[in-house]
This record gives structure tokens, sequence and C-alpha cells, in this order.
DNA sequence: CTGTTAGCGCATTCAA
DNA sequence: TTGAATGCGCTAACAG
């Protein structure tokens, strides 16, 4: 007789259920996933009670291999920083997952990569989960990689706030309308008066602030000059100094519009710190309008963005494609508003 | 024969490489897990290549049903928001984890629940972490019904921000010492002059915030008298409201100590509302210190809260817990700094 | 250095 | 209504 590495000896399996209700493994299984009509109501009770003296618990590892499923779906991110749940965005995104896949029996399973190398050190490398999400920053071309490396895992493949490369089957891209909710801020500062735009982005590239920026660009038209500024996001205080530094030496515009909420706060303090009063002298927007953006005043124009839902879509439209074997819809766009403030002349 | 369920045909199995390289299995799971002295160079490179070929990766359900390991870590968040992972703290936990466990081939398993019930619901149905970090909120009697549940599961259990109940085995509380913390500040805010303080704690209750309180009242001594003022944290609006209305019936404290940097941060916009300076006329602090402490202004005396050394630190043990068959150390104490700042008098 | 055997927990299939 | 056999993918133990 072999043994075995030793489980825990108090992890208890079907067997054991089974010999102490004295019957089959199967009459418990059958019991264990409801089958009612194929168990008798005497023995089913002999057998909830064994189930419940032993502390039973159904281990996954021999139903996944069974069934071919993991009943888990991972949500991967790349991202420059290694507190990649730092990013509010994201944590809305893997809230909304978490919960949509709970209520259907299925885990979520984060995982946080600096740059693709580390990803097909990690995820790439043993396959636990059904399906995938992903979060991906960086320059387009690398982003593309990254997906395309996924691809390669036979699973389906949820991009969120970026397009899927054409050459990437078995996957759904979902996003937020950006662009519209760029535009839309940046006609309401051009109606408001605005005739120089100062548009201030992250340094390390994120598709949505791609998608912002062109947004920008249309709605300011030929109307207003638009200047790009670009600053180092991971540092508040360093963006500060970089829009400071721009106010210092290229006078000021009408308005400054952040890539996000974080930037243009950083630009209310820079203009602040300048005696510049906000909207009178400047007009500033950010974008996002998660809840810190309270935390300063004047209270900011923003954009409100759907990350929760982004994350509640992802997860359900992955559901369904693990149903039905293949995605409804290549592409789901979900709508933005702009979020009144104070930041804006009335 | 039976016919199985259908895997995805794309999906290859040790055996389809082991069959393309014309060798056998066992020869190529040891080539995976890096045996190298037990297979030789040429068929080495024949199985690599097979694995490239085919685009093999090991499945994990297999290795989990031998080994009796999923290799896999939960963090359970019970909290009442259903965005649970909007709050920083946790935030900060989940990536020092996630991270932790990624180097070591572990995946982390996110999953926030409401309640007890809906816990038991979910996770406890069914096995599929090896062991489990918990971060609970509510009253101490809940929450240590929560960790009593969750300790018959038969998994190694780190808690995280409380202490263990006794008659809880296997398990570990790891915690940063919120205590020392609040009592240094309060102790600052007396040295500058305070003679009343009020604290601010949300009305839904955490152990980190019990303890904080404590320390206040350690630290305000005999020499401040300390009033207590509960809010609904989730809303911003309202916690300013709360304060405000504090402030028009009460008259104004010399010193308000918010329970978490957001609380400070209402604080110092309904004194700001009232015309009144901070820190001449009050001193304000916070408590964590995380980035958007830099939102507002005046810059908050805050605590640095290590919450993504907690989870590292989490992380790091459970493995340790899993290799050795027990905890080093029933509770793990993490230090933590008073923040500078200008919102208490120089 | 390489192959064979056996079994982890579970659910499908077929037999009683 | 219940049971027995089978095999999912993988690796420890042992045999060659």
């Amino acid at each position: 007789m072999h043994t075995v590495t030793g489980r825990p000896p108090s992890m208890p399996s079907l067997k054991d259920v089974a010999e102490r209700a004295k019957v089959s493994v199967m009459t418990v299984s059958n019991v264990i996933n409801g089958r009612h009509e194929r168990v008798g109501e005497e023995t089913r009770i002999r057998i909830l009670d064994a189930i419940e003296a032993l502390g039973y618990r159904p281990q996954r590892r021999g139903r996944s291999l069974r069934l071919q499923r993991e009943f888990a779906i991972a949500l991967t991110i790349i991202h420059p920083d290694r507190r990649f749940l730092d990013d509010p965005y994201i944590t809305q995104v893997a809230a909304g997952m978490s919960n949509a896949l709970a209520q259907l029996g299925y885990a979520l399973v984060i995982n946080g990569a600096q740059e693709l190398s580390s990803l097909e050190a990690t995820i790439v490398r043993s396959a636990s989960v059904d399906a995938m999400a992903v979060f991906a920053s960086g320059p387009a071309s690398t982003r593309a990689k990254a997906y395309r490396s996924l691809a390669r895992l036979h699973h389906p493949l949820i991009i969120l706030q970026d397009a899927a490369p054409r050459d990437v089957a078995d996957a759904c891209s979902i996003l937020q309308d950006d662009a519209t909710g760029a535009r839309d801020l940046a006609r309401l500062l051009v109606a408001k008066g605005a005739r120089s735009v100062l548009f201030v982005v992250p340094r390390h590239a994120w598709p949505a602030i791609e998608r912002r920026r062109k947004g920008v660009e249309a709605g300011v038209g030929r109307t207003a000059p638009l200047e790009l500024l670009v600053c180092d996001e991971a540092d508040f205080e360093a963006v500060k100094a970089t829009i400071a530094r721009r106010l210092d030496e290229g006078g000021c515009p009408d308005a400054i519009m952040g890539a996000n909420d974080q930037i243009a706060i950083a630009a209310l303090q820079a203009l602040g710190a300048r005696g510049l009063r906000v909207p009178s002298d400047v007009m500033v927007t950010g974008f996002n309008a998660f809840a810190f953006r309270n935390f300063s005043s004047p209270l900011l124009v923003s954009v409100s963005s759907p990350a929760y839902a982004l994350g509640d879509t992802a997860a359900r439209e992955l559901m369904l494609r693990l149903d039905q074997g293949r995605f409804n819809r290549p592409r789901i766009l979900l709508p933005v508003d702009v979020v009144p403030g104070e930041s804006v002349r009335a």
C-alpha cells in the first residue's frame, strides 16, 4: 500500500461520509448535488447527519478534475505599480466581478503583474481558472502582446477598457465610453468660454486615457487650442510640481483638464498655491468621480465612470460564455455621464 | 468507453505531451518540475519542444488532487458595503498578499461577504483553498462567531486586525499597533494645548477603530475630556453634516480626531465651511496616511498604517504555516508612526 | 535515466 | 432506489 503525502487528518471526503452513513459514495454525491428524486428520504437524512457530524464539505479538487472546470475566474492586472490595487478604478472592477461571481458559486482569483514577462511566469504557468479578465496598461503594442499571450491559454478572455486585437478569437472587450465623456467635458468648457485648454495625462499609458484624449480633442475642436502635459501619476507631489512649473513657464490656460480626478486635484492645489481662483480664473475638470473626489474643494466637475458595473458585466458575460460556448457580442460599451461640480463656471 | 463532459479540445494534458515526445508521463512530469538530475539532456529538449508545440500548461486540478493542496489562499472580507474593495486599507492588504503569494506560485482568491450568513453560503460550501485570511468588521461577538465558523473549515486561519478568540486553534492574529499610534497622536494634541478632544468614529464597528479609541483615551488621560461622535462613514456628505451639527450645537473643541483620514477630511471641510481655521482655531488629526491624504488641505497629521505590509506578512506566515504544520507565533504586531502635517500647531 | 503502478475526490455511466 | 466501475491529470514510490 502506498502512503499518500498526508492530508490533514480532519478533511473528510465523500468516501468518509459514505462509510459513516453506510451507503455508496454515489448516493452521497446525489444528496450533495440535490438530486432528491434519486435518493430515498430516510437515506438522505442519514447522509445529512453524517455530513454534519464529520463537518464534510465537497472538495473542489475532485469535482474540478471530473468536470473539467475550476469554478474560478481570474482578474489579471498589468500595472507598473506593485500596489496595483491602489488604483481606485481597478478595485471597483474587482469588487464588481467578485460579487457577481460569488452569487454563481465562482471564485475570483486576482493577480497583478508589473509587466508581461512576470505575467507569463505566474498565471500562464499553470491552468487554474476557467476564464480570464485582463486589465492592462502600457503602450498599445505591449498590451496587444499581452492579450495574445493570454489568448493562447485556451481560455475565454475579457479585455477590460481596451479593444481586442483582431486576431484574438474568443475574446470580448468591455469598456466605458471615455471618448464621449471627455468630449462632453471639453464642450462644456468651450461653452463656458475656455479658449485654451491644458490636458494633463499620466506618463504611464492607459488605453482609457488615450480615448479621453481623443474625446477632448474632438470636444475643443478648432475653437480652443489643446496642450498636452505629461506627469508622473504615481507621485502626487510630482504631479503638482509638474503642473506648477508649466503654469510658471507657460502662463495660465483658461481650463485644465485632468485625465483623472487625482491629477485634477493636483491641479487645484497647484493653482491654489499660486493664488489663482477656480473657476473664476481657471476652470478645472477631472474624470471618474469616485468617492475621494469629495475630499478636495472646490468640488470637481467630472465624469462618472461605471467601474463597478464594468466588473459586474465582465463576470456575467464570462458566465454566459462558459455556458453557451461563445460570447454573445465582441464588444460592450457602457455609458458615462458628466457630473456637476463647482470647478467650472456656472 | 465513457465519454467525458467534453474538455475544450485544445487543452493538452501531460499524456498528450508524453505521447508526442515518445516518453512516459512521469518523465514529462519530471521535466516540468525541474528535476533535471532525473532526465537526460536530449530527452529534456524533446519534451520541451513538445510542450511548446502543444501549448501545454500543467493543469492544477490534477496536481491539487494528487498533492492535496490547492495552491491558493483566500482573503475573506466581512464588510457591510458590497463594494468592500473600496476600503483603501483592504485594497492594500489584498495587494500585499497577492504579490507575496504570486512569488511562491500561490493564487489569491478574494471574496467579500456582507454578513456571516452569506459567508457561509459561499466559501464555506466548498473547499478550494489551503488556508484563509479574514478581515472582519462588525461587533466583536459577530466577528468572533465568524472566526469560529471559519476555523471549523480545517484550514489555517489568519485573522487580520483583530484578536483571535481563545478557543480558535490553528489561527494567527496579525495587527498593527493602532492603540499606540492613537495614543501618540492624542498626546501630541495635548502637548500642543488641546484641552477638549472630539473623536469621530464610524457607526459600523471595526476592531481597529476600537483600539484607536482606547489609545486616544490613554493619550488624553485626565488632561482633556474626550467626547465621542458617531457618523455614517459610507456617506461622506453625511459625515460632514454630522460633524457640522455637532459644531453648531456643542461649540468647538480644541481638537478633532478622525478615526481615519476620510473622516478627518470631512471634519476639515465642516470646519472650513464655518470659517474656523485649522490648526489655529482647531487642530485635526486623521489615521492611515494613504495616498488620498494629500488631496485635502491643510495636510493632515496622521498615522501611517502598514496595510500593505500586513498583507505581505499574512501571506508569508501562512506559507510558513503550511510548510511547518503550525504557526510560529499566535500574534504579530506591526508598528505605526505619526506622520507630520499642517493640521496641528507647530 | 526512464517506465509502471496506484490513487488522490468526484460524477457519469451502466448494472442491479 | 442504490451500487460498482471508470477515469479526469498529476506525482510519489518503486521497478527496471
